[in-house]
DNA sequence: CTTAAAAACTAATAAGTGTTAGTTTTGTTG
DNA sequence: CAACAAAACTAACACTTATTAGTTTTTAAG
């Protein structure tokens, strides 16, 4: 009845959606071409279109997988034990981790989401004011058991969303540093601004 | 012999370049369509080519004009007297200033410039990489004469650069916060992580 | 081996791209 | 006003785009 699936435990619509992923990196959305991913794939672009309906649906696989990552991280953290600090740092881990270890589809998330089509575009972006919102929120409460300074904490939450987003400039400089340097002096350098 | 210019010290090419980065910044270089450039001048698609050159050159005009006002700045700070935390701390304003100030194009040049063509996007990369490496000397300067903790100059210039850089998530929440609360906390966040 | 579906292929389409050619309008100067 | 150049216009070209239609090949099941 079916084919056999081309990785371990990923179908062929997997396969595209990640060379698709690799793809809209290097050359932005609107400059990658079916051809091209088509290529990747190692076959013809038409023969794309029996495993997926479209290129924005490509897309749009890899902006929710993203989002829902990070949303989903989020939820765990806030049912958990702990102070305030732990789960910031927690967060803060986890997205380093994310941008290393997941790197082609969180930087298309993080460029190419511009281009998704409504409604998709819509519930992207509410989704992700959403999981600003709910950092603001951990930031206040560490504010009101004294456990962060009285800064303001949207400038906080974006202060260190954006220098953990900057870790895509990282890549090229893999070699000298270990990720564990990186990671732990990135947390020190975020924490240290912020804690009481 | 010539027209009379457009704005009080633009000529029309200036026009079109700021239209164009407004464009770019919106829908991206790629998507941006020289028809859709010419409905923001006024003017149909085929009269632009009587100002510039292509389409590519105006994404080179933004990308370079950005990178050259930040090189100007930094060549400023270096022949300054001062200790190195105010000096690095200027260089912080002066990114956060440009990203308010000049914020379309500040946002092309950050995100289009892969399209660049050769040799553009090589010089371009090359300068980009240049002024990092100036900002880690100044680290390492820092470090030296204990004005700053003994972390890895590399990802303190990352995540300050990044964070900076993050500014263009603040454009839509303008009204909430003054810009100046913005700017002194984010240097503040930003410092403490670095000084001793 | 037969059968049937899944997935590859070729060919084609309609729309949009940056840009050039050629012409007309506009605006300034002598 | 005459003359000339700057800058607008229309028409068109060569090319690329995502996608569909229709057909053939491949693969798995009975």
């Amino acid at each position: 009845m079916a084919k056999i699936k081309p990785g371990r435990n990923a179908t062929k619509k997997d396969v595209i959606t990640q060379k698709a992923a690799s793809l809209f990196k290097r050359k932005g959305y609107s400059s990658s071409s079916m051809r091209e991913l088509a290529e990747a794939v190692g076959v013809e672009a038409p023969s794309l279109y029996n495993h997926i309906g479209s290129k924005s649906e490509l897309l749009q696989a890899i902006c929710f997988k993203v989002a829902n990552a990070f949303t989903s991280y989020l939820d765990e953290t806030e049912n958990t034990a702990g102070n305030v600090v732990l789960k910031l740092e927690n967060i803060i881990r986890f997205h380093i981790q994310m941008m290393l270890n997941n790197f082609d589809e969180v930087y298309v998330a993080n460029h190419e989401w511009k281009h998704l089509k409504e409604p998709y575009l819509s519930n992207f972006l509410i989704q992700r004011r959403g999981y600003e919102k709910r950092l603001i929120v951990l930031m206040e409460t560490g504010i009101k058991v004294k456990e962060f300074k009285n800064k303001n904490p949207y400038v906080s939450v974006l202060t260190i969303l954006s220098a953990v987003r900057g870790l895509e400039f990282w890549q090229q400089h893999k070699k000298n540093i270990s990720s564990q340097v990186l990671e732990d002096d990135m947390v020190d350098h975020l924490l240290k601004g912020i804690i009481k």
